[in-house]
DNA sequence: CCGTATCCATTCCGATACTG
DNA sequence: CAGTATCGGAATGGATACGG
């Protein structure tokens, strides 16, 4: 499982997610274990990937902390693969791309999955960046510090 | 530049979206993009990426909308990538990977580069999920509403 | 400085067969 | 149903050389 490239150490957080999540497939896993998914069937249909495949990447979605594997709650022989707390907290991310999603790839009208209030049955609001107190910023409102690497002193 | 396994028919918004954003390459371009990257070499110094995988990503970002080509501002004979509407959209996504990089993959105290608001210098607000009336709500407060793809009638 | 073309090693994916 | 093992093909990504 070694990759071409690594950005673990990537002093930009960006970097780093992006490197621990791996790949695309990973994401589309923790997508369906945020759907209620626990089961490695239950994946394995959603995703239509290949077993061997699908081992691997629970395997390193475990390995990165982001699943966990417990024992079946049916009492069966096998796994179940829920998500950590650091796994959950990819919830934000699902749902920033899943919204960017729902905007620029589907016609108006097309249907689509939808994430709603569970209660309520609407749908969400669409997530706003904000200042430090709470104002909605943009791209343009901020900047990225960069860390000086020159001399760690 | 055909991939194994298309997602960009997925009824899932979440799986078109990745599907868009081909890999994990092409969201750093992005990344730097906010970050005022423009030029062609820009790009490459920061991320360390072969001249022809860059060139790849750059097209492939081109033609699926989240950049667009200008003639360089400086009267070069070159271009600059800049970021279109769509592109810019995707502020939401790295910012959500940007925190939840920022909360798991860095130790109390080790210097990351970091994103704040220009005017202040100050952090930004972690990103909150919120219901159609504002509440904040979080993973288990929601539901997946699948269409029905059995008759469309 | 930009970008393309070529070459090659790696590896990733998909299918299939197999075990409990 | 859950998961592992293996295999072959495809294609990516990295290095480098080249041309505008």
């Amino acid at each position: 499982m070694v990759r071409r490239t690594r950005f673990d150490d990537s002093d930009c957080p960006v970097a780093r997610s992006v490197d621990a999540i791996g790949d695309w497939w990973s994401l589309l896993i923790v997508r369906d274990a945020f759907d209620g998914s626990r089961r490695f069937g239950e994946f394995q249909r959603s995703l239509g990937v290949a077993k061997n495949i699908l081992a691997a990447r629970l395997r390193a979605l475990v390995d990165g902390g982001v699943l966990d594997v417990v024992p079946a709650s049916d009492g069966s022989a096998y796994n179940e693969y829920v998500l950590t707390p650091k796994g959950r907290d990819l919830f934000n991310v699902i749902v920033a791309l899943r919204q960017w999603g729902e905007a620029h790839f589907f016609t108006s009208g097309e249907p689509h999955s939808e994430l709603v209030e569970r209660g309520t049955g609407r749908p969400l609001r669409p997530l706003e960046v904000r200042s430090a107190d709470g104002r909605p910023i943009g791209p343009d409102d901020t900047v990225v510090h960069k860390i000086d690497r020159s001399l760690p002193a």
